[in-house]
DNA sequence: TAGGTGGAGATTGTATCCAATGTTCGGAAT
DNA sequence: ATTCCGAACATTGGATACAATCTCCACCTA
């Protein structure tokens, strides 16, 4: 029998971890702005050891910038990192795409088509954070259905990248309504088994993005 | 007049963080060992926290592996990683080239030069160490060619995680040649300005090393 | 003997304290 | 006015001490 994976309680540092990136995706913490550790540990209610281990991966992940003896910066997006982003995004994402549809399982298809569901749901009443959550669990059944998890987390560390600003043209109704659409049209390329049509609905549904955000992103 | 860039004295997480990718690469810290944080902690004169924070970064880029409470392991490669590893390299790689070759420098063919013969040399004194350095640069020179500062990282971050492994088909005499071959075929491609051909041998020369590294795997 | 149990020791996780560095701002010299 | 110093302050970097957790093995039990 499979042995029960028993539930640990989070260590200080994943707790922090947690609720950093939550900071930086709802803008809590701006770009740009300075993470003074001392206020925010308090904050946190810990001392400054785990907040700063937190912060290193963080760092790792681009999410955050270092400067030895001036402290962690919230990372800025300018528009020439936005279209490296999705330039890399397009190689792994389409990569996977390809090996994942032949592969994918029944169990897979239906977490995509219930993410689905839950995106237009939460479109429909306007709850932006349940949006962005299944939306991101769409898109990552499909890419961990490849089977690659370092491709993985690599397109993870990318699409965070971004995150901060992804709310800001969501709220935009009509783009709302192509998204959905496009969405639909990957699940059922997707489900045919055809990968191609699929990798290039993905990749239309991401040039989408990028012009979306290139508005919105601050001025450089 | 541009500012002078004054040196500062290394802060220890820094120092540490240099040791111990020193230390994975040449094998002294052996793949899937635990890494005991008192013992190095005193090796490297510095106390845990220092210590921590840059094991945090090598976790990041996945040469450490990390589990709650039970502390930090060398990561091991297995023949699936390598191969995945190899393929996301292809992928960022090629493209990579694409955008290098039509605007590279003459500097930087300089240095693409200069990093070649010194291979070469190293080669025919068995200078491992300095072979392997002076590849890397060969290689990176290229790659920064593009100015894709995020894709350069991750294709560093996959370089170094096979590096434990690289040396080893090194030390073969019949491949060392090839190699050399190789990069020459490469360099002159890049200096012809036809980054399709430099693309494909590029792709012939890391088929040879995943070749070569999956025969020197240790087996699973 | 097989399996469970409970500590003792080893190791990691975090808080606190102090040192090192960077920043800011007032004032003096030119 | 401008620039150069320097001291006070803010912030980060690191060492130490202790708490929490895990590992391992002797011992007990069925």
């Amino acid at each position: 029998m499979t042995r029960q994976q028993f539930r640990r309680p989070p260590t200080a540092q994943e707790a922090v971890l947690a609720e950093l990136r939550r900071a930086i995706i709802t803008g809590e913490l701006r770009p740009g702005e300075q993470v003074l550790q001392d206020a925010l540990a308090e904050r946190f209610g810990v001392s400054r050891v785990p907040l700063r281990e937190a912060l290193k991966i963080l760092e790792g992940e681009g999410q955050v910038i270092y400067r030895p003896h001036r402290g962690y910066f919230v990372a800025e997006l300018d528009i020439d990192d936005l279209r490296e982003v999705y330039r890399i995004r397009d190689l792994l994402e389409t990569e996977a795409v390809r090996r994942a549809v032949p592969q994918i399982t029944g169990d897979e298809l239906a977490v995509m088509a219930a993410a689905l569901e839950e995106v237009e749901h939460a479109s429909a009443s306007g709850d932006l954070a349940t949006m962005t959550e299944a939306n991101r669990r769409f898109h990552f059944e499909l890419v961990e259905a490849a089977r690659m998890p370092r491709l993985s987390r690599l397109v993870r560390v990318l699409w965070d990248a971004t995150d901060v600003y992804r709310s800001l043209y969501y709220s935009d109704g009509d783009h709302r309504d192509a998204v959905h659409d496009e969405h639909r049209a990957v699940l059922e390329a997707v489900r045919g088994g055809d990968a191609e049509a699929a990798a290039v609905l993905l990749r239309t549904h991401r040039e989408r993005a990028v012009s979306a955000l290139e508005r919105v992103l601050p001025t450089p």
